[in-house]
DNA sequence: AATAAGCGAGAAAGCGTTTTCTCAGAGGGT
DNA sequence: ACCCTCTGAGAAAACGCTTTCTCGCTTATT
């Protein structure tokens, strides 16, 4: 077997012996349980507190089959929004005991379902933040993951619980507000290639393009962070374009940074926007236009559905689905172009 | 006993019966650990691998005594100075096969202690960051979390590994750039009471008094986060103060914020200074002219210095002090005062 | 007063592993 | 041919807890 009792750490068998009851009693004075003589019951809590019994958690988690933790797993741990739903969640979870393990698969999609999968073992549910897998992947999985939610992903043949934002919308509103300053050249900077969330504000742009054939809107493959805003630049202003709609926040900063390494401005040059309204999003410079996704409710809202699904007596599912809309906040990062196009 | 094996997750039993071996002999399989007849080693592979057999980790952290988990224990996860930690803890951790348990005191002092007891208990170690509690507290505490890396805080009695930034120097680089640019009026927005940091930046400051008797040095009380400072402006524009040294960076964002408001600029009219070079300090309007701590290093350090512990084999000790000194970057929130003083 | 009912505490099983202990059988040495 | 050693697999204990089961004791009922 394992290590050897030596010098252990307070067990429940030593508060039973210096109480002088069995350790069954000792669970059920701590539990309360059952009935216990409040006589015995004092006796217990004294030589707990003498003691400094605390039960140890494994050992609990083993006989009850549960852990109390839930597991959250992200694409990108440094990406702000990821960081305030993870913020959200730990908080909620902590307001009814739970606690949060985090697993960052760091956009590398074939890890995703290992992690998840690792992270369900070890808690009691799993929350799968914006994952990158395939459809067809998340469809099989979702079922062994079970109390789970989804964050930024649906599933339709397993009806599992999820939390998505309106980004095809969004993305129209930003584009639109573009168009309406003056602007007839777009560029959109594309995210992640397997971001459900790209996915959707592709389809939200080709809408777009459909009701707007007199725009010409092109498309650039970028990535979700700072350095692929930044790397951009150079393909951006040779694009020609006079409005740009980054995949995100961070995207787009990077992008501004470029643009100021190049001495051009923003908004008299080329304007551009964002997404999600990280909470830096209005200290940037210039002030960043960008379509506000409520990140602080993600969090405590996927709590809910979680406890939700752990608390079910078994019976009916009722899986709720929530959409956001975005909300436009428009700041100084977008105004009417300087020159009219050809 | 807990639920009735109705319906359960597949177990080492149910491989042990398909093999037609006993669950010992899965388990030596599973993990190499004695020798075992290659004939019977394939069939034992083949029976999990066919029933997807994994093991579960509770059981196995019961009979192991580690979890392959640590914990840590923030003071607000809001804070992107934390979240960087976080992440670099938790991909240098899982680099190792160990996963992170997060626990936010949301400032909380009290909480600090049973959130790390809890943590410990669950996990094999425990990051502690930027404690709040008192020294006698955290010096009584330290023993009972033993596997312990602390962050921005030592201990002199208990000789336990730490990773600290030499705040107090910091604060005087960015009070001596203020007074070089030609301010003779500074003031101090200081942090968290509670907060050790804060308390280096004090006696920083104290020093730097010492040094230059001739300028007027405010002190007022804040904050740690953007609201505080948002909330200081009035009462920073009322000290007549031209250079301002905020806790950190986004004590900073948030004054700046505020006197952008007031239609006060900066820095044509008050110098503003952060401190920690958070990734966005340099988006900020204007840029934001900071004292750089490497947060990037600290999370993966704190691993390093967690994973020796871990993995010491019970002698000397030779707990690591590690300090990092941070380094100027000097932007556009900082410029020459416009009025000379009085 | 005798029996039923009820309460409460100890014994023991069970949660899912790992690991020691034990022992059967194979193989080699004399 | 016999005994000893060695290999390797099963039995069982251990990890630390919760909970069912069981049973002794007290109290109520007729």
């Amino acid at each position: 077997m394992a290590r050897r009792n030596t010098n252990r750490r307070v067990g429940i068998a030593d508060v039973a012996e210096k109480a002088g009851v069995s350790h069954a009693t000792v669970s059920r004075v701590m539990n309360g349980n059952a009935a216990v003589d409040p006589g015995i019951a004092a006796r217990v809590r004294a030589a707990a507190a003498e003691l400094k019994y605390q039960p140890n958690p494994v050992g609990r988690s083993l006989a009850l089959g549960k852990t109390d933790t839930i597991g959250i797993v992200v694409p990108d741990l440094a990406n702000p929004t990821f960081q305030a739903i993870l913020r959200g969640l730990s908080i909620a979870a902590a307001q009814d005991g739970y606690r949060v393990l985090i697993a960052d698969s760091s956009e590398v999609t074939s890890e995703e379902a290992i992690l998840a999968g690792e992270a369900r073992r070890r808690c009691d549910g799993v929350v799968l933040c914006a994952p990158r897998m395939g459809d067809a992947e998340l469809e099989e999985l979702a079922p062994t993951l079970h109390p789970l939610v989804l964050i930024n992903r649906t599933t339709i043949a397993t009806n599992t619980p999820s939390l998505s934002v309106d980004y095809g919308q969004g993305i129209q509103e930003l584009a639109q507000h573009l168009v309406s300053l003056g602007h007839r050249r777009l560029v959109f900077l594309s995210g992640p290639e397997h971001s459900a969330s790209n996915r959707q504000r592709l389809v939200g742009l080709d809408q777009f393009r459909k009701e707007h054939p007199e725009i010409e809107l092109q498309m650039l493959p970028g990535g979700s962070n700072f350095d692929s805003g930044h790397e951009c630049t150079d393909a951006i202003i040779a694009s020609g374009g006079t409005g740009i709609l980054a995949f995100n926040d961070l995207v787009a900063m990077g992008l501004l940074s470029g643009l100021h390494e190049r001495g051009i401005r923003v908004p008299e040059d080329i304007s551009v926007t964002g997404f999600d309204d990280i909470p830096f999003a209005k200290y940037t410079t210039p002030p960043l236009t960008t379509a506000a996704v409520p990140i602080n409710e993600l969090g405590s809202l996927a709590w809910r559905r979680m406890r939700e699904q752990i608390q079910q007596t078994g019976d009916a599912p009722a899986q709720a689905q929530d959409e956001f809309s975005p909300r436009m906040e428009i700041r100084k990062s977008t105004a009417a172009p300087a020159l009219k196009p050809a």
